[in-house]
RNA sequence: GGGCGAUUAACUCAGUGGGAGAGUGCCACCUUCACACGGUGGAAGUCACAAGUUCGAAUCUUGUAUCGCCCACCA
């Protein structure tokens, strides 16, 4: 195999591999094939989406999953697909237009969807080859989008289902308005923003004369509010203000009187004055007030945020302009009572970024209490395990506390409602397909259908079962419903997860996965969230460009500790990076030295020699670890798994341990044979386990490890079965590596070039005997000739392997004081090991207390400590007695 | 106001009851026939602080400090 390249291109095995693996068709599932059934479904990106590190991480893990499983022998499906995203998507198409000098408003409804597919068509599945890139390995025959007509069916019978149930409705109430994209927004879509500088500010109302005069100050940090005003709140408590409840206060700018109420809730009298305005039509709190006490609501705001015609003089004004007028006004009118610095909250639009405003509106609701409850007890209940298992707090947290969901949107890209209202006689009509005519006789050319569209949430709620072709009853549905796992993060708890729980309980009466793992944020590598704004945004493609999808994934796989957020630093890409070039390395050098070798996958381990039989047992344990990690969703553990096993164990060990046979010219063909066939055996291996993580480069590797059929992507994933597991032999080369280990470090230490030969005497015959058996190994890896002799020349060096001791005669060879020094050095540790082990043996309670086999340990660990420091410190004086008389 | 999380080597992070690890960086030596994107060896940490539980605590409890996030929102 010389045609071998020197190094690893990711880039053309990525273009390659991907290309092989459409071409056999091989993540198509087959609901009818053999093997437990794991299914997942991909967190639909939005359609109008990048790429970001997020998107990365979060279809990586899916897609270790994914392909391990799959190699492990289940029936694999992984469904993709995208989200049609309504404000998001509708945006665009939106600013498109209005590039193009056109007002979307201007084209009508049919036509700006029109454009809005058009656009999907086109620049939709850029994200879908984004994830292409990455590697992932998803059923694209079952690609989904969530206004496909199978999914506006289910989305349809998920609103029927729901309002036959009495869990939608249609009301009057506050709600949150985006004045800016002039829709109705849930309460998650609005966020907090902190801190926000106000002034509160303080103004009288002046009570009726035939109330008795005078004034009652209230306080606001919005002042244009006022004129929306409906009454002035205080507590029923409160001494100032209790013979003014029932009274009245005259508005002073508009023409009407207000009445003073009492209302132990909203009222605080610490704060501020103890008196507060109440504007039922714009502040949730007053809202609340309003319904108790039955107080006329009054919208002083139009659809864009400007102020109506109720406001008489201000009307038109922008919120902020009017604030500044009716201040003005009210200071000129004499009411003025003074301001102080405030800070408050501002809610804003998560997508448009307005100033969000409490509104008064018609919309739709479901009412979330009777479908929360189930849904909570589905996790307390353990049908649903959250991984983190502190998510599931979060989870509960929110559904306890739920208000009813505002699911209709003024939007036109989306689930058209399927509500008809009947012009003749008024009433609702909801159906799953457009009525034929009214109730009341009316014909289907008097039924006006609802112009709102669904929340796109309403849709996502229902992607584990709409993408199976529910309310059918599809085969699809029967073998991958519900879903194995989810992955997503954090961030969507509410948004999504929560809601598909809910939804798939009403409507499926199962869970819709069995667990879900959350993972974190991606930052940058101060922990800040990337955002456009901050400037650190890293995009992911960029890092495929430049390191290859393999080194990539395995760096979001290295970093994915669970419940920890993932702090971006492209050094450890590098990292990864420089870990396929050792991989590749290390099959080039397995070619150069087996590259005639039998192709046979055949183990036959009484053949094997101690080096094979020791690479086998490690590879055992590694893949129980590996395995377990994966299992468990301790994805960093897994990659770091792989990472000491291939580095640490087959390349710095099993590798060099090959030479003495491939490079020994009296071993025997047989022997050759033998050690060739590991080496290809524990690639292969490797390969395999480490194919979820690195797609790409184990394909190419496979490709060229010699008898290797097919692609390893369908390959089996390694047991722990696989490989003869032998104590004694671990053993046995546990203490060869020690006696390697202490020569290098004597070298090292002592800078004692590798070319120069170094005799290594050994007392103890069993050990002698051990390191006599693999002299070779000894004399390539340290240089030594290992010699049975109890004789200690003065000039040496010592060491110590499972309490014997190595001379090393160092006549001639180096200044025998830098020994001392090393001694000293080496006994100082000595002395402190043997100082603790001695202070826990001390102790009675220990003795008494802890288990015995813990109490045994800590006994054989400290005889073996001091017999060590024994050792080296008679050789330490011995040899500084003689330099001092030498001197 | 309530909740969650973090604090471990210079840096980025693992480590959920038995005496602290990795990668990067640093120092020394080595161009030995897979790999200098390498090898070998080394230095480096009162595990934020305090108290408690325990024979034993980075790990469990409580408190404190700092940082981050989520939820609620006294006008």
């Amino acid at each position: 195999m010389s045609d071998l390249p020197a190094t690893y291109d990711p880039h053309a095995a990525a273009e390659r591999w991907r290309a092989a693996w459409n071409e056999a068709d091989v993540y198509r599932a087959d609901p009818d094939a053999p093997g437990p059934t794991f299914s997942i479904v991909i967190p639909p990106p939005n359609v109008t989406g990048n790429l970001h590190m997020g998107h990365a991480l979060n279809n990586t893990l899916q897609d270790v999953l994914v392909r391990y499983r799959r190699m492990a022998g289940d029936n694999v499906l992984w469904v993709p697909g995208t989200d049609h995203a309504g404000i998001a998507t509708q945006w665009v198409v939106r600013r498109q237009l209005e590039a193009e000098g056109v007002d979307f408003r201007d084209l009508g409804r049919e036509a700006f969807v029109e454009r809005v597919w058009s656009w999907k068509g086109q620049a939709g599945g850029t994200i879908v080859h984004q994830l292409q890139r990455l590697g992932v390995s998803c059923d694209w025959s079952r690609e989904r989008f969530t206004l496909d007509p199978d999914l506006q069916r289910a989305v349809t019978e998920h609103f029927v289902k729901l309002y036959e149930d009495g869990l939608i409705y249609r009301g009057q109430r506050l709600i949150n308005w985006d004045p800016l994209d002039q829709t109705a927004l849930s309460d998650l879509e609005v966020e907090h923003e902190e801190g926000a500088a106000a002034e509160l500010w303080s103004f009288a109302y002046p009570i009726r004369e035939e109330d008795g005069g005078g004034e009652i100050v209230v306080a606001t940090t919005r002042p244009e509010t006022m004129l929306g005003d409906t009454a002035i709140a205080v507590h029923p408590d409160d001494a100032r203000y209790q013979h003014l409840v029932g009274k009245s206060v005259r508005h002073p700018i508009l023409p009407r009187d207000i009445p003073i109420v009492a209302d132990a809730i909203l009222v605080d009298p610490e704060f501020g004055t103890g008196a507060v305005k109440v504007t039922p039509a714009h502040d949730f709190n007053d809202f609340a007030v309003g319904q108790r006490h039955d107080l006329p609501m009054i919208n002083i705001l139009e659809l864009d945020g400007r102020l109506n015609a109720v406001c008489g003089e201000f009307q038109g004004l922008t919120v902020k302009e009017a604030r500044e007028a009716v201040k003005a006004k009210i200071e000129e009118l004499g009411l003025f009572r003074g301001t102080q610095a405030h800070t408050m909250n501002l809610g804003r639009s998560q997508r448009s970024g307005a100033v969000v405003e409490p509104m008064l509106s018609t919309q739709w609701f479901v009412r979330m209490k009777p479908l929360a409850t189930p849904a909570v007890a589905a996790v307390e209940n353990g049908f649903t395990r959250f991984v983190p298992q502190q998510w599931a707090n979060t989870y509960y947290a929110w559904l306890r506390d739920i208000q009813d969901w505002c699911i209709s949107r003024q939007l036109w890209w989306g689930h058209r409602i399927p509500a008809w209202y009947c012009d003749a006689c008024g009433a609702t009509i909801v159906a799953r397909t457009a009525p034929e005519a009214c109730k009341c006789g009316a014909e289907a050319a008097q039924l006006r259908q609802d112009e709102d569209v669904l929340d796109t949430w309403f849709s996502s709620a229902l992607w584990p079962f709409s993408v199976f072709g529910w309310p059918d009853k599809t085969p699809d549905l029967a073998r991958y419903y519900p879903t194995s796992v989810l992955v997503t993060g954090f961030d969507i708890i509410f948004f999504w997860v929560a809601r598909m729980m809910f939804a798939s309980l009403h409507l499926t009466g199962t869970v819709p996965f069995r667990d879900v793992y959350i993972h974190a944020l991606v930052r940058d590598k101060h922990g800040d969230k990337m955002s456009k704004t901050k400037g650190n945004v890293v995009d992911p493609l960029d890092v495929i460009d430049r390191f290859g999808a393999d080194a990539f994934r395995f760096t979001l796989i290295a970093f994915a500790a669970q419940g920890r957020d993932v702090l971006w630093d492209e050094k450890r890409v590098e990292g990864y990076q420089r870990f396929t070039t050792k991989i590749w390395q290390a099959l080039r050098y397995c070619h150069m030295s087996a590259g005639d070798a039998d192709a046979s996958h055949a183990m036959i381990v009484p053949e094997d020699g101690p080096y094979e039989r020791w690479i086998q047992a490690r590879t055992a344990a590694a893949v129980a670890r590996i395995r377990t990690a994966i299992d468990e969703y301790r994805f960093n553990e897994a990659a770091s798994e792989i990472y000491a096993f291939v580095w640490g164990e087959f390349c710095d060990w099993y590798i060099e341990l090959s030479k003495t046979t491939v490079y020994d010219e009296a071993a025997t063909p047989a022997a050759k044979a033998a050690v060739k066939r590991q080496l290809m055996d524990t690639m292969d291996v490797i390969v395999r386990l480490l194919h979820p993580i690195m797609p790409f480069l184990t394909e190419e590797i496979w490709s060229r490890l010699p008898g290797r059929e097919g692609l390893v992507t369908t390959a089996r994933y390694p047991e722990p079965g696989d490989f003869a597991s032998d104590p004694a032999v671990l053993d046995e080369i546990a203490r060869l590596q020690a006696a390697i280990t202490e020569v290098r470090r004597i070298r090292g230490e002592m800078e004692i070039a590798l070319k120069v030969e170094l005799e290594l005497r050994v007392a103890d015959p069993a050990l002698h005997a051990l390191l006599a058996r693999h002299q070779r190994a000894v004399w390539d890896l340290a240089r030594c000739k290992v010699v049975l002799s109890s004789e200690e020349p003065t000039a040496s060096a010592t060491g110590v392997v499972g309490g014997q001791k190595l001379v090393i005669p160092l006549q001639g060879v180096v200044d025998l004081s830098a020994e001392v020094a090393r001694l000293d050095k080496v006994l100082a540790k000595s002395d402190k090991d043997v100082e603790q082990l001695r202070k826990r043996l001390a102790n009675p309670s220990f003795v008494e207390k802890a288990p015995t086999e813990l109490v045994d340990e800590v006994r054989g660990k400290l005889s073996a400590a001091e017999s060590r420091r024994d050792t080296l410190r008679t050789s330490r004086d011995r040899l500084a007695a003689a330099l001092s008389a030498g001197a």
